[in-house]
DNA sequence: GTGATGACGGAAT
DNA sequence: TATTCCGCCATCA
């Protein structure tokens, strides 16, 4: 998730596969919630297959965060609080057997 | 040990 | 395009 460049997403399910664990998007949510709030991972660009923000708490401030922080990366959302996938996407180069941890794991 | 739940995905309808 | 349904599995009560 940290190689997401400014302005583009990936879905969990994406995010999933690039960590050889295909079919396993919930599990991506559930590392995301585990998240510290000093993580210096960019977890607003992960988005759903439907280009819309998944919060199931979002009775806090969190789920307007997300959007704000992608709107201020230029991503536009539509009036029904989605993006267009097709637009946004990021297209990974390489395979997950390239992947290199940058910061030896401190994050999981 | 068991059942419910959850930052989801995808196929079927 | 929208809904419904089922698979997925780490956690927790």
């Amino acid at each position: 998730m940290a190689r997401i460049p400014r302005g583009r997403v990936a879905t969990y399910g994406q995010v999933a596969r690039l960590a050889n664990l295909p079919g396993q998007a919930r599990l991506v949510g559930y590392a995301l919630a585990a998240l510290g709030q000093g993580s210096r991972i960019p977890w607003h660009r992960v988005v759903n297959a439907r280009g819309g923000i998944s919060l199931r708490s979002d009775d806090g401030p969190a789920g307007i965060l997300q959007r704000l922080r992608l709107e201020r990366e230029k991503v536009v959302f539509d009036a029904e609080g989605r993006i267009r996938l097709e637009r946004y996407r990021w297209h990974p180069r390489l395979p997950a057997a390239g992947i290199r941890f940058a910061n030896g794991g401190r994050e999981s």
